[in-house]
DNA sequence: TTGATATATTCTAATATGGGTATATATTTA
DNA sequence: TAAATATATACCCATATTAGAATATATCAA
């Protein structure tokens, strides 16, 4: 199975670099038409039309009808799922007590055990497996 | 081309359901292992390994080798720059005035602006493309 | 009416994704 | 040393994703 669709999820639609650039200039609250957008982004405006239908459908943004044209205007109601996910873990950089809490309790529970040296520090295998 | 690699971009790690509810058991601090994410997730072991690699790569987890077992924490850290884009928004949904003042704004562009009804109300062809 | 313009959609191809299954590695225990 | 345990990886598959090209629709302008 795949990750779950994009336009089911306000998460999946601003994972997405360009889309967050539509958001952020949309940011300001004013109303900008597809043409602008395209201009501003740089991409192919197929390619616009379709993050822009990615975004409407989670409700981030609202289009409305001006004659052949679309005007886009963020609806930022729909971000706040995100706001308030991300906002739990606010605690951990602007509180400095707890972040020294955490680290001590961190050592205590460290004992024995080793850090692993990096992160993408993968362990090899000896063989690969190109059977099966 | 396909979408931006979920382990090179902390938005797309956290845009996956599962790797959000793995950040959120970590977020009291505590260190888990990876049987403890298992019973938590109630996914197989090699979904959780999977999702926990991505977290990895990205850094928002750091594991630490403790015998057989890896011990996973988080690391708040790297969740910052999705709460820093956020952040950007959270006027909309918290300062009233300028929430105010946007819709009078809106109002003023929209002239003669039609809008359009619902978000997901596409406009409908008349026939289907089905040669080419 | 005809042509131009603005936008959305369809189709295609290349790639990424997540779950499932099997298995490799490392470590612990008997 | 041989099992058992904990974890990570490889492979497969079905699906989702994005960009790109072509084109449909709607509206505007001549």
């Amino acid at each position: 199975m795949a990750r779950a669709s994009t336009t089911s999820d306000v998460f999946n639609a601003v994972a997405e670099p360009r889309r967050r650039e539509i958001v952020d200039f949309l940011a300001s609250g004013d109303e900008h038409d597809v043409t602008e957008l395209v201009l501003h982004l740089g991409l192919p405006q197929p390619a616009v039309s379709k993050h822009l239908g990615v975004l409407r459908k989670v409700g981030v943004v609202v289009a409305t009808k001006a004659g052949q044209r679309r005007l886009y205007r963020l609806n930022p109601q729909e971000l706040k799922p995100v706001h308030d996910w991300i906002q739990h873990f606010e605690r951990f950089w602007t509180d400095q007590l707890s972040s020294i809490k955490q680290a001590a309790e961190r050592k205590a529970k460290q004992r024995a055990a080793q850090a692993v040296t990096a992160p993408d520090k993968q362990i090899h295998f000896k063989e690969k497996r190109h059977d099966r």
